[in-house]
Formats: structure tokens, C-alpha cells, sequence
DNA sequence: TGGCGTTGTTTAAACGTTTACTACAGTCGA
DNA sequence: TCGACTGTAGTAAACGTTTAAACAACGCCA
């Protein structure tokens, strides 16, 4: 008479799949086989060990099941930051994604460290996660590239899948999917809008060399001026990161060395415009009746401050880059290992024409 | 003469600690002790042995780690929604602690689905998280309470540990931690700030009854009139979620009704204030000279619309859930279950005084 | 020289699953 | 009536770690 935590569920330590395959009366492996689904079993005996499961309010143990083989049930994301409305985004498609497929979602950030960068997705590789979706800007040479093409073989050794979110290839022969979109379409898109309604002296806010991000929406603002024929002035781009405050020193900094001389701003994201709006604001200027602006990433500050900007699909972004990366885990079928999702422009309300001397007022 | 995967390291299988033993030529146990450092050995294995794993570019197998018994190496969090800043910061925090405790993140959202949160929850109990956080508020009827009790005592059970974080306690005798902020003492001193500056017709936004975090800030709103003797208005409490959109919506419907009969809004959060700020504004109302606004939270689009509001500790919030639940099941010390972190005003500029007919202007 | 801590290492037994085999009834066609 | 299937269920061997317990080598002291 063994008396077990099956009848007493105060007993100390958890039950497991022996417990119920005992108070069920049948072996491990049909409870397994039941549990998973993966067999024909026969009706009495399912019910028994579903009724077993319910009554010792038995869970599988996920390591258990991992390490014996099963596929793991786990999905990583690893951004900058989550507070990053960016990052946030395309963390709830990732996890949106993840959630319909059955899978969790493990999210490391890295505070735009690339050490830590580094460091986590080592973690990931420890965690067998199915795939690791690296997402974001980050600074491109070599060395980098270098080592995360080493990291990317590494997790295909495993039977893992590296991808790439919003940040350009590593390699032609480095085994990482791509999942990007259109920052130079979008950013000459806007640009162009910018240009057609008469601007000529546009600020870009953000130009950061080596990074991945504002190196392609500066791309796109040159190829636009180029088409306009109008002369680049390397004057009017103005370097800093990517953050609210910083929209707010530049134009800040940019006002108390004279008056303006620019009639139109390109923020290189929509936090670095509310910055900027800010900064205008405080400085008399108003927008869009004094100052145009616009921005990029069509993010929540966009749409209190009435922003004109490029939207970009965060959510759609993430949940490709699961979709790939679990088809391709799974069929090892060679489909898309390249994505690129397209931009648009979302006009909202900070952008006028600009009245030359002489023009009709329209 | 084996030849493995050691020299080759385009073996298909990834490489265990076996091959790190066998390369160093050192048991396996030996190279266990060494990775977890507690262990004294020898300088000479020690380098032999970190040579071995450098050379083989050997990485734990987690779930292996796991499941022999080592403690779990990651902390779950479940929230509503990735993109909602209030949720964000909060997670921010738990990322941040877990990454200096050398935890990993564990990432669940529900969608506000009482019933997706509780299969979350049974997830996480899978996964053998260390503990589980809860996070934001829920419907909270008896049935609700009686079965996450169950499942904080399943938890605790297996060792892991439940915390709410930002909801009240469940009951007397659940084993969950608790880690709440001041929702009706900060409600209570915004309603005040308005009412001593003149407000009497204070609308509330965001009235929604049994959901824990707009019942206890209307509570905190109601005890500041009833203490300045100001009468009960239900009329002034508008029912609607916490969504930018049904900011939106209430004070546009409020005014399509007719004119406005308050002279301050009081909004149930920032997002609120956000979309309540942009319907006056369509509607010809300016904050604050026409009506004065205030929000809830202090979180991203509270700079940006100039909101005076009450600040809510929410990356403090997810830390301190982290260190309590990890110090918890760490020592199973009898240490705090339940904290409360303070909130306090944030001035802005979105409150004007009520000049009073008669009253000197100030 | 034998007994005894120390120090460093090995042996082997868990941990809780999954899954390739194997076994055993029935069923069916010959 | 017998062997070949078919549908279920059981046996036992992984999976890659950790860790208690056993063990070897090495002074050190009596």
C-alpha cells in the first residue's frame, strides 16, 4: 500500500507523468502518447488518463520534454529596449505570432550593447529556442558581421534559425533569414512629399554613420534631393541618436546659433519629431503653419502630434520573421530567406506648401 | 582513434559536455563543476577545461540543466499587451532586474482574456519559471480569485513563486506576493490639486466597475470631493476601457450632447487625457485654458501633450517584483509579501485656475 | 610506517520526458 | 486453422546535465 501524492495533492514534491500513468493504471508512454496527441489510443483510455491529469492537476515538464527530443516550444526576441514603442511593436507581432503557433516567447534586450548583444543570443543558443529573431539597428562593420555570421552557423547547427529583423543580410553564405522593410522607399517617398510641396532647405534630424537604420532613411532624403536637383548640403544633417531628448537638443541647439534656416524638418524617427516639435514650440515656432515636419515609423507620439510620417508594419515585421523562421525549421524547405515589406506614407496634419515670393497663394 | 565532432566542428550534432570532458580529458562531472564555478579545482584543469569549451564553442543545454535539478534560470511575465507603454515600463523593470539576477525573460500576453491568462499561467508552471509576475488590472469577481488562488498554491507547490503586480492581494492565505502602487492616493491628490484650484465639475473618464485599477482611482476621485464637500455627480463618471480611442469617444459624445458642464477632466490615464486633449481640441475647447486636463500613469505621451498627472513607479514596479520573488524563493525567508510603492504628482502645464465670478483675478 | 585529513577527481544515479522496439490480442483472408 | 495484419499498450533506452558518494593522491603528524 504506497501511498503517494496521488490521492494527497499537498505532497511535496510536483507530479509527474508517473504519478498519472499509475493512478490511471496504464504505462508512461500511452500517457505521453495521449498527452501529445500523436497516436491512436483508444477512447476508454484516453478518458482515464485525461481523468487522472485533471484530478492530480498534472503538467508536463517542459526541460523534461525538451531535452528528450521534442521539438522545443520556444521562440526568442532579443531587441534594444522594450519601452521603445519600435521594438514594442514588433515584439507583440513576434509574440502574437508565437501565441498562434503554440510556441513562448523569451525576450532578452541588449541596451544597443552589441556585447550584450552577443551575450544573449549565446543565452538562446543554452535555451534551444526554435528560432532567435534579432531585431533593430545596430552598428554594421565587419568584425561584427564577422561574428554573428560564426553565431548564425552556430544556431543552424543546432537546429535553430537566426533571423534578421530591420536590419540588412550578414552575408551571402551565412544561414540568417532577412525580414526587413523599405526605409529607403520610405524616406525618399517622404522626402519627395516634402520636396513637391516646395521645400528646399529640409533638416534631417538623426544621421548616425555605421547605423544600419538612420544610414538608409539618410540614403533615401539624398536620393530624393538628387532627383529634385536640389544641391546637398551636409550643413543640414544633423548627427544624434535616435531618442526623444535628442530631437529636442538638436533643434534646440540648432535655433540658438541663429535663426532658422530650413522650412521643412525630417526627424529621422517620430520620437526624435515630437522632440523637435517641442523644441520649435518653445521657440515660437509652430507646426505646420510656421515649420513642416515629418517623421518616420509612424508610431503612437505620430498620431497625438499629428504627424505626417512613414508607417512601417512592426507587428507584420515580427510575425513574418516567425513565420519564416518556423517554416523553414520545419520543412527545410528553401523558401524566402529574404523578405522586404514596403512603407508608405500616413498624412496627417504637419506639412504646408511653401508660398515663394511671386507664386499664385494657390 | 574516434574521430567526432571535437577536431570537426561542422559535426551535425551540437556539442555536449561529454565532448568537453573527453577533449580536455577530464570527466564530466569535473567540467560541470568547473561551468558552475562552485567547486574548488585545480588552476591547470580549470584552463584545460576552458580551453575545451572555447575550442568546441560548447554552450549548456538549458533544458538539460534544468531538469537535473539546477535552479531555473528565467522569470515569466504576464501582461495584457506588449505595446501598451504601462505594461511596457513595467516589463522593462522585470527585464532589467532578471538580467542583473542572471535570469532569463519569459514573456506571456493575454489580451485581457481572464481565460487565455490562466493558460499562460499553466505555461509558465510548464517552463518551471522561478516565478511567475502578473501584471495590471483584470476583472476581479470570487470565481476569478478562487481559481488563480489555485493556481498560486500549484506554483508555490512547484517551487516557483506568484506575484501581482499593480492588482490586490487574492485573499489571506494565497502564497503570492504582492507589489502594488497608490492608485487612490494618487487619485485622491490629483482630484485634490483641481479641486483647490477651483474645479468643482470634474469629469472622470474611464469609470469601469470591477476592474481593480479604474475602481480604486475613481475611489481615490470620489473620497477628494467628499472631502472637499463637493456632491456626488454620477453623471460626471464616464464608463469606457482605458484605449486613446475611448479617450476619443467619451468627450466627444459628452460634448455632441451638448456644452460642456465641467471645467476639468480627470482621465483615468495618460492615453485618455491623450484622445480626451485631441476631441476638445476638435471641438474648439484648448488645454488648459478652456478646460483643464489631467491623466494617470506619467508615461511617454504625458510629456509630449504637456500633462500635469500622477507618476506611477513602473520599471520599480517590475523590479521589485523580481527581487521579492527571487529573495522569496531563494530563502524562504518570511520577508515582505505585499508592498505598496508610493505615487506622486507631476505638474505639467494642462491645469488652469477657475476664476470665479466676483473672485479677484489672481 | 601507518593512519588521517585535504584536495581534486571520478563514478554513477537521478531528473521527467519521448520514442524506437516489442508484445499481445483480435480480425481477416486463404 | 493458421499466419499476416492492425490497432493498442508496454519496455526500456536515450536526452545532457547535476551532484551525492566514493575514491585516489598527497602531505603531515605521531
Amino acid at each position: 500500500m504506497v501511498r503517494r501524492a496521488a490521492s494527497d495533492s499537498e505532497g511535496r514534491r510536483p507530479t509527474t507523468i508517473r504519478d498519472v500513468a499509475a493512478h490511471a493504471g496504464v504505462s508512461v508512454a500511452t500517457v505521453s502518447r495521449i498527452l501529445s496527441g500523436t497516436y491512436p489510443s483508444a477512447p476508454a483510455t484516453r478518458s482515464k488518463v485525461m481523468r487522472a491529469v485533471r484530478e492530480l492537476d498534472y503538467v508536463a515538464n517542459a526541460n523534461a520534454r525538451g531535452l528528450a527530443g521534442a521539438s522545443s516550444r520556444s521562440v526568442a526576441i532579443i531587441v534594444n529596449s522594450v519601452i521603445s514603442p519600435h521594438y514594442a511593436h514588433v515584439a507583440q507581432g513576434v509574440q502574437t505570432q508565437a501565441a498562434i503557433e503554440g510556441k513562448l516567447c523569451i525576450v532578452g534586450t541588449t541596451g544597443g550593447d552589441p556585447e550584450r548583444e552577443f551575450a544573449t543570443v549565446q543565452l538562446m543558443r543554452e535555451e534551444h529556442a526554435e528560432c532567435v529573431i534579432l531585431v533593430g539597428n545596430v552598428v554594421a562593420d565587419d568584425a561584427y558581421r564577422q561574428r554573428m555570421a560564426d553565431y548564425a552557423r552556430a544556431l543552424a547547427l543546432a537546429g535553430s534559425q537566426l533571423v534578421l529583423c530591420g536590419r540588412p543580410a550578414l552575408g551571402p553564405d551565412v544561414p540568417a533569414l532577412v525580414v526587413e522593410y523599405d526605409n529607403i522607399g520610405g524616406a525618399y517617398a517622404i522626402t519627395s512629399h516634402l520636396l513637391s510641396t516646395g521645400h528646399r532647405r529640409i533638416l534631417f534630424l538623426g544621421r548616425r554613420d555605421n547605423y544600419t537604420t538612420p544610414e538608409s532613411r539618410i540614403a533615401g532624403y539624398r536620393k530624393a534631393l538628387a532627383d529634385y536637383r536640389v544641391p546637398h548640403d551636409p550643413g543640414l544633417e544633423v548627427e544624434g541618436s535616435m531618442e526623444r531628448r535628442e530631437g529636442y537638443r538638436m533643434i534646440r541647439e540648432r535655433l540658438a546659433a541663429g535663426p532658422p534656416d530650413f522650412t521643412a524638418v525630417f526627424a529621422g524617427n517620430d520620437l526624435l519629431a515630437a522632440g523637435a516639435r517641442q523644441a520649435l514650440r518653445e521657440h515660437g515656432l509652430r507646426v505646420p503653419d510656421d515649420i513642416s515636419l515629418v517623421g518616420f515609423d509612424d508610431l503612437p507620439p505620430a498620431a497625438d502630434i499629428d504627424l505626417t510620417t512613414v508607417h512601417v508594419p512592426h507587428e507584420e515585421l515580427g510575425r513574418t520573421a516567425v513565420r519564416m523562421a518556423l517554416e523553414r525549421v520545419r520543412d527545410k524547405s528553401d523558401m524566402a530567406e529574404h523578405v522586404m515589406l514596403g512603407t508608405h506614407i500616413v498624412m496627417r496634419d504637419s506639412v504646408r506648401p511653401v508660398i515663394r515670393a511671386g507664386a499664385p497663394t494657390q
